[in-house]
DNA sequence: GTAACCAGTATAACGAAGTATACCAGATGA
DNA sequence: TCATCTGGTATACTTCGTTATACTGGTTAC
């Protein structure tokens, strides 16, 4: 990196452009966040429901993501006293911010697997 | 989940969907993976300049995730002889397809920020 | 009455991801 | 000559994300 590529800005923009990479992939990071954000955007609201609609997530996890999701106000937990006790979670204005991020990768997701066949 | 929707196809069309999504994520998984492709595609060529263009990667990191990407087809590395020897890492028209997943993280992250900074 | 659903918690353990630190041989520059 | 660059490897260690399994208390359906 030189003085000309400097002045003309490439490298900070570079950055910056790759620390805002790092900072969505910390809020979005691990396994099971996009699939829980697009479930619960989906429509999905019951624990059991949202649980079932993720094949591979166990219960322990998803309870420990939806837990730190409500910190983090991406989802809101509201409970029903019964009986029977429901509880029903539901996508906040913020959670919806990564809808464009999902459906990219859904999109991606699905092109790869038809070149696979294809293949 | 009754028969009513089932025949709507939802449920299919979600399953589907959250499936595209958990490939994808399985693909680029990880603390590093995205910011290295971002990197290369960028026009970073050599080990030590993608390394300095990452804060917080180590050699090792970048080392063992470059061979799986050479493995994968993600980037291409060519060795010329020298003296001295120079290596360089390119990024095939795969490595490209992440192109819009990334600009759209980039997009996410720089909102975020900007959000921050407001309050 | 017993099986299945609800919304989870408890406990233990595994293993991959990631970190830290040092080191290598060869080339370049002051 | 000494430091610094190149492109990495080696070793040891830690963290924590994830899995597996079991269990709880209350409710509803057959």
């Amino acid at each position: 990196m030189n003085e000309a590529t400097s002045v003309l800005g490439k490298p900070r923009v570079q950055a910056e452009e790759v620390q805002a990479l790092q900072d969505t992939i910390y809020v979005i990071g691990g396994k099971w966040r996009l699939p829980i954000i697009n479930s619960i955007c989906n429509g999905n609201k019951r624990f059991r429901e949202i649980e079932r609609s993720i094949p591979g997530i166990t219960t322990r996890m998803l309870s420990k993501e939806l837990r730190e999701m409500e910190l983090n106000k991406l989802v809101k937990r509201t409970v029903h006293p019964g009986p029977p006790v429901l509880v029903e979670y539901e996508s906040t204005p913020y959670c919806k911010t990564f809808g464009s991020i999902i459906l990219e990768m859904i999109r991606w997701g699905k092109e790869h697997r038809d070149k696979l066949r294809e293949e």
